[in-house]
DNA sequence: ATTTGGGGTTCCTTCAAGGAACTCAGAGTG
DNA sequence: CACTCTGAGTTCCTTGAAGGAACCCCAAAT
C-alpha cells in the first residue's frame, strides 16, 4: 500500500506515518511496548502474517525506533523500544485514550493506566509546553515554520 | 490492505486504527483540521487518488469523525469535523510534536502552533489527568480493564 | 542422530492503491 | 436554447501489498 512516500511531504503527520503508518505498526509497537518483545509472542498474540511482521520489524528498526538485541548464543533475538521509539508511545497511549472514549461502549476500555507518579487510574491530558494550559485542537492557530515548503502544498 | 480486522479487538488502539489506520485518513483529518473542506481541494493538496479520497471521506462519515454539509443549491458539499473527529486530532498533534522532534532535521518545523490561551508558540505535551505531571511510556502501568477480553490477547 | 523451538523465507492468491478518463447535475453565458 | 464550466464523484485497468501456509536454518537438548 501506501505507494505515495509521506516521508518527502513537509508535513511532520505524514513523516510521522512513514514510519508507523503502514498497518500493524502501531500495534507492533504497542505489544513491544506492554513487554512482548520477542517474533513469535507478537506474531501469535496479533495474529499478524509472519512475512509482514518481518517486514514492520525491519522498517522499525531501520527508522531507529526498535533495537534488536541477542538475549542467547543461539541466534535468538528480542526487540526493544529505543528513546526515539519509546516517544512514539505518546502517540499509542493518545490513540488508546481516543478508543476509550469513543469507541470502548458499555464494556468499558480494555485496559487501564496506573500513574507511576501518583499510583492512580489516570488518562493523557494534552496540555500547551508554554502554559500549561488545554490545548486541542481549536485551542491553536497553525502558521508556516522554518521548515515549511514554499511551493508546495501539504505542509503540516 | 488491512484486511484484518481491527475493530474486533479488545484494544482501544486497534479499534482507533480501524477508524483512521488505513492510508491517507490522518492526513485527509489534517487538511479538514486547517480548513480545507472540500472534495478537490483536499484532493489537490494531497495528491490522493480521487478514487481513494472517496472511499476515505466515506468511511470517516461512517464513524462519524466526519459531516458531510451541502453548501449550495447545487450538488455541492463540504465536510467537517464533529466533537469525535476534533478529539481524533489530539492525535494528530501528538503525531506532528513528534514528527518535529525526530524528522524534521535542520530545516525545523514545517508548522508551527500558537496556542490561542497564551499566544505563544507550544507544542503539546501529555499529562496525568489526575495529577497533572508528565505521563509517557515509563510512567504507567498497564493492568487489565472492565472491557478486556478474558480469552484472548491483544488486550491494550 | 534426532527432535525442538525461535526466527525467519518463499510462494501463491486476493484485494487495495495509483492513475487517468469518464460521468452527472446544476448555474452562468451569449 | 445550446454551450461551457465546475464541483463531486465513478469506472476501469495495472501494480503491488497483505494473508496464509509451507518451508528452511541454526543451535541446544535428548
Amino acid at each position: 500500500m501506501q505507494r505515495t512516500n509521506f516521508a518527502e511531504m513537509a508535513c511532520s503527520i505524514a513523516r510521522t506515518l512513514d514510519v508507523i503508518g503502514e498497518p500493524w505498526s502501531p500495534l507492533v509497537l504497542r505489544d513491544i511496548w506492554v513487554g512482548m518483545n520477542r517474533f513469535d509472542q507478537i506474531q501469535a498474540d496479533l495474529g499478524i502474517s509472519r512475512k509482514v511482521l518481518t517486514e514492520r520489524l525491519g522498517h522499525l528498526v531501520e527508522h531507529g525506533v526498535l533495537e534488536k538485541q541477542a538475549y542467547d548464543n543461539r541466534p535468538r533475538y528480542e526487540y526493544v523500544l529505543t528513546e526515539k521509539g519509546r516517544e512514539l508511545v505518546d502517540i499509542l497511549m493518545v490513540m488508546a485514550g481516543w478508543g476509550d472514549r469513543w469507541l470502548a461502549g458499555e464494556a468499558g476500555p480494555p485496559v487501564l493506566y496506573r500513574h507511576h507518579a501518583c499510583g492512580e487510574i489516570g488518562r493523557v491530558d494534552l496540555r500547551c509546553s508554554h502554559c500549561g494550559e488545554p490545548m486541542h485542537a481549536d485551542d491553536v492557530e497553525v502558521l508556516p515554520g522554518p521548515g515549511a515548503a514554499t511551493q508546495s502544498a501539504s505542509a503540516g
